[in-house]
RNA sequence: GCCCUGAUAGUGUAGCGGCCUAUCAUGAAGCCCUGUCGAGGCUUCGACUCGGAUUCGAAUUCCGGUCAGGGCGCCA
């Protein structure tokens, strides 16, 4: 017989009725005499019952318990039986289905399972096995209810944000997946060419310059649920392959791509969570998300903001302070009020703080206690009446506060200020659960120069429109970034559309002329013929994910991620390939620790 | 490349240099049990990541490796 309802669907209207299910075996309970078998699949579980006392008719008894003896757990199984109320007091509230059960009338093995390695079910965090155990046996883990409905989220929100994007034209177009190597951003996966040996093609990194070109093609309007790659070191929220929602509209302005975005998740919020979301979101300048929050996705769910002082204690004589200020540096901290502080910041706990910023790379901190007095600290003598008193202003200071002073320099004040104030707010409990604060990061530069070599890199991508002249200090640039509790989930921009525009954004980053020929020759060419002006945003979709089923990685949200070493640990991937086929390839793999490279040469 | 944390039966864990022939739970195997619901009771099985060092004695301390995770770098 087929199945006929899953296990999550019996309910008491079905009673009388001859149903078949098929599933697998949860947990079976044997009293010695009626044993109950909870029978599980993606849809819920459904108990079962084989009593030999009652007996329906024209079943065969003996069948059914032979049958049962194989109905290890885990098995797959099928099972006729006639769905019937439970005897009074027996119900069980916490299942949909817990009115009724199944009376076997008919049971047979479709695939016994050996005994999992790990406890299945809706387990405590407790139980839970570690990861390397859960990605061994993927499949498994995917039984757990958790990760069935991970993946079960996770479609629902792809099919809403499809259905957006079809409803306002947007047309979804398939970018390859064996592309050119690119030398700008991350390392490529490179793939190589058994037709053309000795060259390769890279796994994308973005569709970012098929996208563009889509555009030039008259496409207008595209998307994709795009996988990338990149071959760089994992993180909780960065693994070598990921998708991305990949769009990109002819004819618009930031603007129109980020009332899209809004759009967008407006619907999917409706979709899934039956809710309004609040649109337009909040606008957060790069340089004021910098001062306030020490950070370029800063969490908005909480405010603890960076108050910058060094205006007001500029003229105290503290040797340190006078120092640093000597050398460009600023002076900038937080007042964490009594209330939000409660008696959790002990004088250890300050301590610890100090340690904790001396390990993130600054000298130490200063603080301060409010007291009823005035502020109390090692320090204060250094301060006039005068500056005390504007300090306190500033700082906005009553009894009981505690006052934490960063000095240094501008950037290093300031980064190292967000990772204190992410410490903190982790600390106090100042994260408010169920909650998301989305926000743009707009009016961002154009480059960013690594302190280090002096070298001009872009802020975001070489593609951004430029919002003020190139060769002005402070560039800016067309881009913004989706942020969403603390996390990016994405960036986008109005794209360059002139190829006069682009070859100098490419000079200006240092690449040769020859360079840019070879790598974006074709590209360059592609916008020479009327290239609309265009923009687009990718959102990473395993990052919204996790993030709204506040899971702390991405493995959770994805069906077969990689480990921290790029290993997938269920097909054992990656491995060697057979010497035959390497030669085909014409490539020769040899451990580079055993030869002289020049030698070779 | 670097920093941090961890590694004990299939799984999750406890474990003060000697009370370790290593705890508990779960699991597996067997037995008992006719209304349970990660049923219950009894019995059995099953482990100290590897290599060195210190020590009379190491699961425990130290050094190194391996593996796993978090982070820095990297991720235009």
């Amino acid at each position: 017989m087929k199945r006929t309802h899953t296990c999550g669907e019996l309910r008491s209207s079905d009673i009388g009725k001859k149903v078949c299910m098929q599933g697998w075996v949860r947990f079976s309970r044997d009293h010695g005499g009626v044993e109950f078998i909870d029978l599980a699949d993606a849809y819920g579980i459904t108990q079962l019952v084989f009593d030999p006392e009652d007996i329906a008719a024209g079943a065969d008894r003996k069948a059914i318990s032979a049958a049962l003896k194989d109905f290890t757990r885990e098995s797959a199984v099928s099972v006729d039986g006639i769905v019937r109320k439970r005897v009074d007091g027996t119900e069980d509230p916490k299942n949909r289905t817990g009115d009724v059960e199944v009376l076997i009338t008919k049971a047979n093995v479709l695939n016994r399972s050996k005994a999992p390695p790990f406890e299945l079910g809706d387990q405590k965090e407790s139980v839970l096995p570690g990861e390397e155990t859960r990605l061994r046996y993927r499949y498994l883990d995917l039984r757990r209810t958790e990760m069935t409905e991970a993946l079960r989220f996770r479609h629902r929100f792809i099919s809403a944000a499809r259905e957006f994007l079809e409803k306002n034209g947007f047309i979804e177009v398939e970018t390859p997946m064996l592309t050119k190597s690119t030398p700008e951003g991350a390392r490529d996966f490179i793939v190589p060419s058994r037709v053309h040996p000795g060259t390769f093609y890279a796994l994308p990194q973005s569709p970012q310059l098929f996208k563009q070109m889509l555009m030039v093609g008259g496409i207008d309007r595209y998307y994709q649920i795009a996988r990338c790659f990149r071959d760089e070191d994992s993180r909780a929220d960065r693994q070598p392959e990921f998708t991305q929602l990949d769009m990109e509209m002819s004819f618009v302005e930031p603007k129109d791509i980020q009332d899209t975005i809004e759009g967008l998740m407006a619907h999917i919020w409706k979709k899934i969570y039956s809710k309004e979301l609040k649109t337009p979101f909040r606008r957060i300048a790069f340089t004021e998300a910098m001062n306030s929050y020490g950070s370029d996705k800063p969490d908005l769910r909480y405010g603890l903001p960076i108050i910058h002082i060094t205006d007001i204690v500029k003229d105290a004589p503290y040797d340190i302070f006078q120092k640093i200020l000597s050398k460009g540096g600023i002076i900038a901290g937080f007042n964490v009020k009594a209330e939000i502080a409660k008696d959790k910041i002990g004088r250890n706990d300050v301590d610890r703080l100090i340690d904790f910023v001396k390990k993130n790379g600054l000298g130490g901190m200063t603080w301060m206690r409010a007291t009823k007095d005035g502020l109390d600290s090692n320090i204060v003598k250094y301060f006039t009446p005068e500056i005390l008193s504007e300090l306190r202003k500033k700082m906005d200071v009553s009894e009981g506060d505690l006052l934490l002073l960063l000095a240094g320099p501008v950037r290093k004040v300031l980064e190292t200020g967000g990772i204190l104030r992410r410490k903190l707010a982790e600390d106090l409990d100042l994260v408010p659960p169920g909650t998301f604060d989305f926000a743009w990061l707009v009016d961002c530069p154009m480059f960013e120069t690594d302190p280090a070599s002096g070298k001009k890199d872009a802020f975001h991508h070489p593609f951004v429109m430029p919002t003020t002249p190139l060769n002005d200090e402070n560039a800016g640039g067309a881009s913004f970034d989706l942020i969403l509790n603390g996390n990016e989930l994405g960036s986008g921009s109005q794209r360059i559309h002139d190829p006069d525009v682009q070859r100098e954004v490419f000079r200006m980053l240092g690449i040769s002329e020859e360079k840019i020929e070879t790598d974006f020759g074709f590209f360059l060419e592609a916008l020479g013929y009327g290239a609309p002006p265009h923009g687009g945003i990718a959102l990473g979709i395993d990052r919204v994910i996790s993030i709204l089923l506040n899971k702390e990685t991405i493995r959770d949200v994805i069906a077969f991620p990689k480990n921290k070493k790029a290993q997938s640990l269920l097909d054992g991937s990656p491995q060697k390939v057979d010497d035959a086929r390497l030669e085909e390839l014409q490539i020769l793999s040899v451990a580079i620790d055993d030869i002289d490279i020049d030698e070779i040469k």
